[in-house]
DNA sequence: TTAAGAATTTAGGAATGCCTAAATCTAACT
DNA sequence: AGTTAGATTTAGGCATTCCTAAATTCTTAA
């Protein structure tokens, strides 16, 4: 039987092995705030299912079943997003702690009327992709606000969304997905991005802009 | 802290409390599909946390705390059935396993929001009362049809929900709450029973009948 | 009133999922 | 190659929630 933590260790691992062939058993605690040892104990137990490959101090990668899984459950997460806000009328601040919860308990066909209610949706509030009832989700690696040169804009794709107070920051700054923003300054430093979004200068920390993944703007 | 199985406790001694003064172990064990030895070690620490008042071999009575948070739990769930069924288009044999897996998850303001969405009903898809915010549910002793004389008829007040199956007998039959049946007649030796309902005859058996509750049709 | 039978509780145990502390392994630098 | 810092694993424990089997208590009926 596949439990919640299960599912949850899954995901993580899923969400961390992009880009990356491995992931370290250390990554997977500090994104899950468990202790290292908790996740060497969970890490055996998923191998020994088949849901993931692993050799000690090796790192750990997912087999087929253990994405199909993590897919699963990103799926369920992110659409629950999406109708949390677009149906239901939440702020998009509040739906992540609520779509953790709720997306180890829905049913498919929960799922799916979700999905046909929405107009099967491809990307969730924040940005993010919603994979395919059984498709791969392909998280293109985008570059960070940070990492554009001063002087030049770039369009919002995508936001983290663990962190509420700093959602609603985004949304006081306007930088939703599909934004332009331009960095019309970078102090040094790690100093403050002088921004422009929407005829509006702010500026912005560098904590908060490694959390806005944009695409260069096209000109 | 208060988990899951502990609200599906509270939840349980709630719905047989109903009636009688305090409820047994067995009764509670024999609900929930747990052993009596389950129940009465759940009891203890429920007792110890003050939401139950409880003396060995003399039964168990909610406090108003447990009482508090039964009601809370009874109310997440019909709301849940309510829009699992008026909102997203699930038919009405299906909602009840949705409902108790959800409805120890959604936060307050999810609740709020259904609530709003259906305008605040009082009822839900099964006939069953529907707790306020924070008033205590009345639900009243209905009889069943196995009680009702022959020759008489009676309105559908609720039905039982626990058996997807016989939700969809009871569809097919059209016995809805709200719904006027007349008892044609009942055979001898807890035999059928005949039933007229929108102009058609039926022949049910005792155990369907004792899972439909009505009141006596005013003429 | 006493003894069977039913109901309930106690005792002991298993699985899950987390923890801390101690041991062990890897990698990197002298 | 040796040392050491950091990462990882092992060991031992705790809480939750269920179980079975055995002991106890209550009820009832001869």
């Amino acid at each position: 039987m596949i439990t919640h933590a299960m599912e949850d260790y899954l995901k993580t691992v899923y969400l961390l092995q992009e880009g990356q062939e491995k992931v370290s058993t250390s990554a997977i605690a500090q994104q899950m705030e468990v202790s290292a040892a908790s996740v060497t104990g969970m890490i055996r137990k998923l191998a020994a299912m088949g849901l993931l490959n692993y050799a000690s101090y090796q790192g750990v990668e997912l087999t087929e079943g253990g994405k199909k899984i993590a897919q699963e459950i990103i799926r369920h997460h992110r659409l629950l997003e999406l109708y949390l806000v677009e149906v239901m009328g939440f702020s998009w601040d509040k739906v992540h702690d609520e779509a953790d919860k709720l997306e180890h308990v829905i049913s498919e066909e929960f799922e799916e009327r979700m999905s046909e209610a929405l107009g099967h949706p491809t990307t969730d509030p924040h940005g993010h992709a919603i994979p395919a009832k059984d498709g791969a989700l392909q998280e293109i690696a985008y570059a960070t606000l940070t990492d554009v040169d001063a002087g030049s804009s770039a369009t919002v794709q995508h936001v983290n969304d663990n962190d509420p107070e700093m959602l609603r920051y985004f949304d006081q700054l306007g930088l939703l997905p599909g934004t332009v923003v331009q960095v019309v300054a970078k102090e040094p430093f790690n100093g403050p991005l002088r921004l422009r979004v929407d005829q509006t200068e702010h500026f912005v920390g560098r904590e908060v802009a490694g959390n806005v993944f944009v695409s260069p703007q096209i000109t």
